[in-house]
DNA sequence: ATTATTGCAAATATTTTGCAATAAC
DNA sequence: GTTATTGCAAAATATTTGCAATAAT
C-alpha cells in the first residue's frame, strides 16, 4: 500500500522549529562525512522541512515528486536516513505499520496523543514528567538517553461523531 | 531473519500476572465468539502464560514447538491475535523491527525501560504520572484509552561495560 | 580522476491470508 | 453435519540494498 496514507495531520500548539539550527547542524554532519549536496537532496530536504506533519516516507515522496518527479523512492530512503543520523529528523512509530518522521524539536521534548479512530496526531508538552522519569532512570542505574510517550484514545470530533 | 531473535529477558520486580483472572477474560471471549478450544491453542496459551518475556512471535513460536513440533508459525501468529483481540495480551513495538508480545497487567500498568545497547528490557511503575495523562488528555479533549512510555538509554551493565 | 549518489529493480524481512484438509462442536 | 481451525505456501507490506550509470568534488 505505497500509494494511500492516511493523512495525518497534527493539531494543537504552534511550535517553531529552529529550522536554521537545524539546517547547520545538517551541513555540519555533511561537511564532517564528505557527503555531497546534490539536487535531489536539496529537494528531498527542503520538502521536509517545509511540511509540518509526521509523513511516512511515502508521503514524503509524493510531495517530493511534485516538486521534482524524477526522483526515486530510494533516495527519499536514503536522505530520511541521513536526516535521522544527523540529529535534525526523528523517526516516530505510531503502531499502524507506517513509520513516521518529524523534526526533531532542539527547544522542547513534545510527545504524542494519537486518536484510535482517526489516527489524527496531536503533539503535547509536559515538563514536568521530566524529573520523574530522570528519578525512574537512577533508580534502575539507567543512564536516560530519550523517551516516548504516547497516549492513545478518542479526539474530541470521534468521541462527539 | 526469522530464526535469530536476540533474547530480551526481563528484569526489574517480580510481577504477579493474575492469570487466573486473564484465563477468565480469554474463556470469556472464546465462549462469546463461539471459537473453538483445540490442543494446538492450548498448548500456544499455556506457553504464553508460562513465559516471563517480551516474546517475538518468532520466539514464542520456537518455545511451542519444543512442546509440540507440528504447530505451525501461522497458527502461533493467530493465537496471539486472538489474545491480543481478547485483552489478555499486549502488543509493543520498540523499535527494533520486532513486535513483541506481553501479558496484559491487569493491576497496575508497567511501563518500559529498554537499553539501547544490549535491548534488554526492564519494567517499571510509575502510577503517580496517571494522573498527569489524565490531564493532559483532557487540555486536549481527549478521551484517554492507553499509553505507551517508554525510556531508552544505557543499562546498568552497558554503561560499565 | 576519484568517489559519492542516484534510480531501478531485486532482495529482505515481516506480517497476513487463500485454501484444501482436518478437527471441534 | 456444519463450521471453525490448521498448516502450508503464497501474497501482501514495508524496508533495505546491489549495481551500473551519473554527478559532485
Amino acid at each position: 500500500m505505497k500509494g494511500s496514507v492516511a493523512g495525518a495531520k497534527i493539531t494543537g500548539p504552534p511550535r517553531v522549529h529552529d529550522v536554521q539550527r537545524l539546517r547547520r547542524r545538517l551541513d555540519a554532519h555533511m561537511r564532517q562525512r564528505g557527503l555531497r549536496s546534490t539536487d535531489q537532496r536539496r529537494v528531498i530536504v527542503d520538502t521536509f522541512f517545509d511540511i509540518d506533519e509526521h509523513a511516512t516516507i511515502d508521503r514524503l515522496a509524493e510531495l517530493v515528486r511534485s516538486r521534482d518527479p524524477r526522483i526515486g523512492y530510494a533516495t527519499v530512503y536514503r536522505t530520511v536516513r541521513m536526516l535521522v543520523a544527523s540529529g535534525v529528523a526523528k523517526e516516530r512509530r505510531f503502531g499502524d505499520g507506517h513509520t513516521r518522521y518529524e523534526l526533531a524539536d532542539e527547544q522542547a521534548h513534545h510527545d504524542h496523543l494519537i486518536c484510535l479512530a482517526c489516527g489524527r496526531i496531536t503533539v503535547f508538552e509536559e515538563p514536568s514528567i521530566e524529573p520523574v522519569r530522570q528519578r525512574i532512570a537512577e533508580r534502575h542505574g539507567f543512564e536516560l538517553h530519550e523517551h516516548k510517550h504516547e497516549l492513545y484514545g478518542l479526539c474530541e470530533q470521534c468521541r462527539k461523531g
